[in-house]
DNA sequence: GCCAACGTTGGC
DNA sequence: GCCAACGTTGGC
């Protein structure tokens, strides 16, 4: 099983809004980077576990947990002329963007901030906490992952 | 294939 | 709002 970290803007995307959805699940969509895509097509499998972490906000940090309950398949909005996130050059005999379901699991009583991450010698290696690291989906070694979510408790 | 210009991300 | 870091685009 593997661990993953998903970025999300709250104003955009926010736990509750998963919460809300039915079955508590969600399509992944709107990426739009080629490494993320890669990890969510090529390793992402159902069962693995995924924090979910916001971004651009007042306090950036992990907010709970998700686990992938999808094969990857094609980004449906892609296709979508309304949609922001649709691409001219995908077509559904050669979609160019994939995505995971994800299904909501635990909702922290509390963030974990960034702030906090950082005061963590033993988390130097998250890659969120490396300067300049945009990515908005990234892996999270086991180690990381247990340590991480002992923090909360 | 190089690389300058441009756009985006995201913490602060 | 600033700006560093990074990804993408497109001319050559």
């Amino acid at each position: 099983m593997n661990y993953w970290l998903m970025k999300s803007e709250p104003t955009s995307f926010s736990i509750d809004d998963l919460i809300k959805r039915p079955k508590q699940t969600t399509p992944w969509d709107g990426v739009r980077n080629y490494q993320a895509r890669n990890m969510m097509r090529d390793q992402m499998k159902i069962g693995d576990q995924a924090f979910f972490y916001n971004s651009n906000c007042d306090v950036p940090g992990i907010l709970g947990t998700m686990e992938v309950v999808s094969e990857s398949y094609p980004d449906p909005t892609q296709f979508d002329p309304e949609s922001k996130y649709f691409d001219p050059k995908a077509t559904p005999d050669k979609p160019i963007w994939f995505l995971v379901d994800l299904k909501f699991k635990e909702k922290f009583k509390q963030i974990i901030s960034l702030e906090q991450l950082r005061k963590n010698p033993y988390l130097e290696d998250l890659i969120i906490l490396r300067k300049g690291n945009r990515l908005s989906i990234t892996p999270v070694t086991p180690k990381d992952w247990s340590f991480i979510i002992k923090l909360h408790c």
